[in-house]
DNA sequence: AGTTTAAATGAATATTTATTCATATGTAAC
DNA sequence: GTTACATATGAATAAATATTCATTTAAACT
């Protein structure tokens, strides 16, 4: 493993570890949109949709481009797509039928 | 995106998000090792692994087997070493001098 | 320049998660 | 069964993160 990568992993995960910003990631996968929007979508505080994005824009996991008044975030797929699928096959194959990796306490 | 996702997506992160955990995995990619080892080879306690061993086997980011009095513990190499290799390009490609992304206060 | 709408920031609090230490359980060898 | 080694557990504390609310900054349109 390369040099640098456990600390890429860990902010990269730790960006990731989140209910509000895994929601964000998957309002911004079916489309693009602005910080308002978003917050709308998720029932959420504009600040707390703010305070939320910084992190995954840090990080370049998602990126903004003003369109008029609006800041409109779009995901980065070409990163998130694989990593997804990659979780997704895991569970399929390794997580059957596990409650362990399941229940939980999302808000 | 299939239902159910997120979820999985949410705990697998967290699972990952903790530089104790990281540094098991790191470890055990280069080989198999008991609790013990472990520890020692992390310089932690031996609870403090017991306890970050358990959610990282719970979602079968790592298995484990018993050699006489140990339990030897494997990492699913199958998952982890993608999804590692998949953030690693992400910082190479998208993430080249940004420090965001790396200042870091790992212990 | 002033107004309006959009988004970011800061600081306080609440919540979650990690760590430690003491102890219990398990497993194998004697 | 008793001892010794290996690991797990629980409960208390410490530390990190998230959330809220009030406020500020920013941009675009008039």
């Amino acid at each position: 493993m390369k040099k640098g990568t456990t600390i890429h992993c860990h902010r990269f995960f730790t960006n990731l570890s989140n209910p509000t910003r895994l929601a964000a990631i998957e309002q911004l996968i079916n489309k693009p949109m602005s910080v308002t929007e978003l917050a709308e979508a998720l029932c959420q505080e504009q600040s707390m949709i703010s305070h939320n994005l910084k992190p995954l824009l840090d990080c370049n996991i998602l990126t903004a481009h003003r369109e008029g008044k609006k800041r409109v975030l779009t995901v980065n797929l070409e990163t998130i797509i694989p990593i997804f699928n990659a979780i997704e096959n895991h569970a399929t194959k390794f997580c059957p039928t596990s409650r362990k990796c399941q229940k939980e306490d999302l808000k």
